[in-house]
DNA sequence: CAGTATCCAAGGCGATACTG
DNA sequence: CAGTATCGCCTTGGATACTG
């Protein structure tokens, strides 16, 4: 179900113009707070790893190259506190941690895989639009 | 066309691990790239409000209600470098320029609504487990 | 009208050191 | 193993002033 115009409250309520533009303004930011949540520099590499399966913190380490260990910290935290990620502690010594994809977690990477998508049939296009932009806007036919 | 195991590498050449591994933090970095461009604080609000047809930069400005005019700029210029949106400088006095949404600029939109539906559709389980959390924990039936 | 230029504050993030 | 704590740089973005 798609719901084009709603980001400008389009066939929403027809009550006072400001509660519509209000209405927008919360939905873009509720939007734009979970495209903040899975565009940050570490989110969508863990959550696609932890789409194939439970992982251990330093497995997730390991498997996302260049992540210090605050930013994954911080990371699964904060994955965990919105739901999109479990936690289990399993009282052993040594300790053992796993991290594990929600269903919500699951229902949100598949949205996400529709963005891939789209990066992987246009980014050429992107590329070489700032190609063309950053070589001083000659145009595709010019020499 | 779904390529859902691509962000690791699964599926990809079979020519050497750290290749492949290569491959997966460039696709990353794209992905991720992309996600950025549309999830930083202004682009979704601008992109969308385009959506509805071309417009001038003040109106823009009164469109998305608490952006600044550097912002406005920047977004505008990263989102024409990207080819998502086209500038017409039309040399009259007073100045008129219209910003339009690209080809491309509309095909990643369409993506985006994807996302968009999805938050409809989970923001109250976002809210309430970030309320759980919140709470130090208590499960859904606990008092 | 449609910008550009400059300054400044807040937050993101990496590096490093320490802990149960 | 799985973190927490602290420091400090760098980027992001708002406010303000100036320009063609």
């Amino acid at each position: 179900m798609h719901v084009k115009g709603s980001l400008d409250g389009a066939g929403a309520v027809q009550s006072t113009p400001s509660a519509a533009l209000q209405a927008r303004d919360e939905l873009t930011c509720q939007v734009r707070d979970i495209l903040n949540r899975v565009g940050d520099k570490w989110s969508l590499s863990v959550v696609n790893e932890l789409g194939h399966g439970s992982r251990r913190f330093n497995e997730l380490k390991r498997a996302v190259p260049g992540i210090s260990q605050r930013m994954l910290t911080v990371t699964l935290r904060v994955l965990e506190r919105d739901g999109l990620v479990s936690r289990s502690v399993y009282p052993e010594v040594p300790p053992r941690v796993e991290y594990t994809l929600t269903p919500l977690g699951s229902t949100l990477l598949e949205r996400v895989w529709g963005l891939i998508d789209w990066v992987l049939e246009h980014h050429d296009d992107i590329d070489e639009a700032r190609g063309r932009h950053d070589a001083g806007r000659a145009p595709a036919s010019g020499p």
